[in-house]
RNA sequence: GGGGGCGUAGCUCAGUUUGGUUAGAGCGCCGGCCUGUCACGCCGGAGGUCGCGAGUUCGAGUCUCGUCGCUCCCGCCA
């Protein structure tokens, strides 16, 4: 018996043809004379029919089919009797009336059913990934991630890009995220660390004359996960040489259009917006910022700085700023509970507070009113077009934390007020981060990109001087404020390299030891080169709509980091660890 | 490291507020009947370590403490 068909094969013009199909019972409906089942492969389904009255033996062997039965039936294809068609089945119009019957294998009751709808415990779902993978919404989201994958290999293959493959087993990047570490077994003591991301690698690749690189490629990070983290992900992985921002953001967006169009068959806009970083921060509060909606944030440090309200004066005499967030027309449309649970929802981000107006008609209905003059109320109302029915939020504090208070409540407010489009996608390349900032805890500088990313021209000179303000050449994209790519043109001078570590705080001998093999790849003839980095699950949870990560993920870890399958991790042998010179010493 | 939510039948959940008879429902499963269903229908049945462990109590699914797991978030991480 062979298969001639996949179960979204047959339609009506296949009547009156022998066919062998292959697939798992969805569903079995025995009517005590005629049994229907529903046999699904990974393509689709079709009803297939067991008539006593036509084929007695195969009829009463179809009684013992139960669900999720691996089966092969030879058939021929009828059509449907007159009002029997099943116009939600895309094979709905014909069925396969069953002449021979092969039980390719039984199964277990399923621990759930295989539908979409059903929503089963996580627990029970990645204990059984297997059978969770059946579900047909899985089964579309793992080939539609497929055919992105596809789509971004045909293209950048077809840009002179070359996939070139860089080790997994490698040494530890002191900066950003902690490493996993493998031990080695031939120096005992000794580590690799698995990569990041490929990011020296692929710089060195640059230096070595292959002009333009790509690899979709796991990355590792040990650090806790979340909706849209797990400890393995996947990048698309870009550099090329002789380029500046406008080329990387140029391949980049070609990419991008075309994964939407195989795909989601979508053509998107290009090329994407660009806003700076100081602008994103100052609009939306985040740097990455959901440009689907209005509602931005709005500074009136300068109108009340002076004011009788001290938690807004107080805020700005201390360096920070205040900040405000309009919502139109919503005076009435949150209840006094809302509005404290939005306190309590800003106070996640280490608000102290949220000051709100109730705009009415002839008053504003606030605690905090009667703090401002009439001056100050005149122009607040202006700066933030404040009208009858509106509801102002007001966020006072270190600008950091307004900022993203504001932001993260702006987001919140919009989801609530269904102000979001989900079937729009929009592009926004971020630009012009600082190069650099100040760890409170450690006391020093760190690259908020990373340590190879090179400076803005014009900053240059202020890299000792002034070393905040120094502006990076740094790009982010977002989608839908969520931050699906970044890169930058990095340092190809070794001199330059030397003074933004130093910068950084390391000195000769500690940037010789970490970073000896690049600098001094840097002093062979390294030319100018940039690149971008995508983070693949999280461009195929967008495209696929989902809400987690590990929906776009075959095989994903717990948040603990845990394969409930496999249960890894596990405990090593004795042996193993004398192999690996390694002891175990369990905290308490 | 911290905060929130969840954990009761194979699955989804009710029951926990106010401790008290034999812990229920839908779906699934098993058996019987049924020749045109497609969430088939009808009848019957099985199925429970109330996550786990202590404690309070005459009595705990319900109260207290601890612990484990899943999840969302902060920190962390681009």
């Amino acid at each position: 018996m062979r298969r001639t068909h996949h179960c979204n094969a047959l339609s009506a013009g296949d009547v009156g043809s022998e066919v062998v199909l292959m697939g798992w019972v969805q569903r079995r409906r025995d009517h005590g004379g005629v049994i229907f089942v529903d046999l699904r492969d990974r393509e689709g389904m079709t009803q297939v029919v067991f008539n006593p009255d036509r084929e007695p033996a195969v009829h009463r062997k179809a009684h013992g089919i139960r669900s999720e039965y691996v089966l092969g039936v030879r058939g021929v294809v009828e059509r449907r009797p007159e009002g029997m068609t099943n116009p939600e089945l895309a094979t709905g119009e014909i069925e396969v009336m069953v002449s021979e019957l092969k039980v390719l294998n039984k199964a277990r009751t399923p621990p759930f059913l295989i539908e979409n709808k059903v929503e089963v415990n996580e627990n029970t779902r990645l204990q059984n990934r297997h059978i969770d993978l059946r579900r047909p919404v899985l089964q579309r989201n793992l080939m539609m991630r497929h055919k992105a994958a596809a789509a971004a290999r045909a293209f950048l293959n077809d840009q002179g890009f070359l996939d070139i493959e860089t080790p997994f087993l490698t040494r530890s990047t002191p900066e950003g995220a902690r490493d996993y570490l493998v031990p080695s077994r031939l120096n005992p003591g000794s580590f690799y660390a698995l990569p990041q991301s490929p990011q020296l690698f692929k710089q060195l690749l640059m230096i070595s004359g292959f002009e333009r690189y790509y690899q979709i490629v796991r990355c590792f990070r040990d650090e806790d996960l979340r909706a849209d983290r797990q400890p393995e992900f996947t990048q698309v992985d870009i550099e090329m040489s002789f380029a500046g921002e406008d080329d990387v953001m140029y391949v980049a967006e070609g990419l991008i259009a075309a994964i939407f169009r195989d795909v989601l068959e979508m053509e998107v806009k290009t090329p994407f917006d660009r806003m700076t970083y100081h602008e994103a921060l100052s609009r939306y509060g985040l740097d990455r910022p959901d440009t689907r909606f209005g509602l931005e944030l709005c500074d009136i440090s300068d109108i009340v700085a002076e004011s009788g309200f001290n938690v807004f004066a107080g805020a700005v005499k201390k360096g920070g700023i205040v900040k405000a967030l309009n919502a139109k027309g919503c005076a009435d449309f949150f209840t006094r509970k809302e509005i404290d649970d939005f306190t309590e929802f800003v106070s996640v981000y280490r608000a102290k507070g949220l000051a709100w107006i109730r705009v009415k008609e002839n008053e504003w209905q606030s605690p905090i009113t009667k703090f401002f003059t009439e001056a100050e109320k005149k122009d607040m109302a202006e700066r933030l077009d404040m009208e009858p029915g509106d509801l102002v939020f007001f966020g006072a504090d270190q600008s950091a934390v307004v900022n993203e208070a504001l932001g993260h409540l702006r987001i919140h407010l919009a989801r609530k007020l269904w102000l979001i489009d989900d079937s729009v996608y929009r592009f926004v390349w971020i630009t012009d981060f600082p190069m650099l900032e100040y760890d409170e805890a450690e006391k020093r500088y760190q690259a908020l990109h990373h340590p190879f990313t090179a400076p803005a021209e014009s900053d240059m000179e202020k890299l000792e001087t002034d070393p905040l303000s120094v502006r990076s050449r740094a790009y982010d994209l977002v989608l839908n404020g969520s931050e699906i790519g970044g890169g930058s043109i990095r340092i190809h001078q070794k001199d330059l390299q030397i003074r933004v570590l130093e910068a950084l705080g390391m000195n000769r001998e500690e940037y010789a030891e970490k970073f000896g093999f690049l600098i001094s790849a840097l002093d062979s003839g390294a030319p100018p080169h940039g690149g971008i980095a995508f983070g693949f699950d999280r461009l195929m949870t967008i495209l696929c709509g989902s809400q987690s990560i590990r929906e776009v993920i075959a095989f994903p870890k717990t948040q603990k980091g845990a394969c409930l399958m496999t249960d890894a991790p596990a405990g090593a042998s004795r042996i193993q660890l004398d192999e690996l010179g390694l002891k175990v010493v369990r905290p308490k």
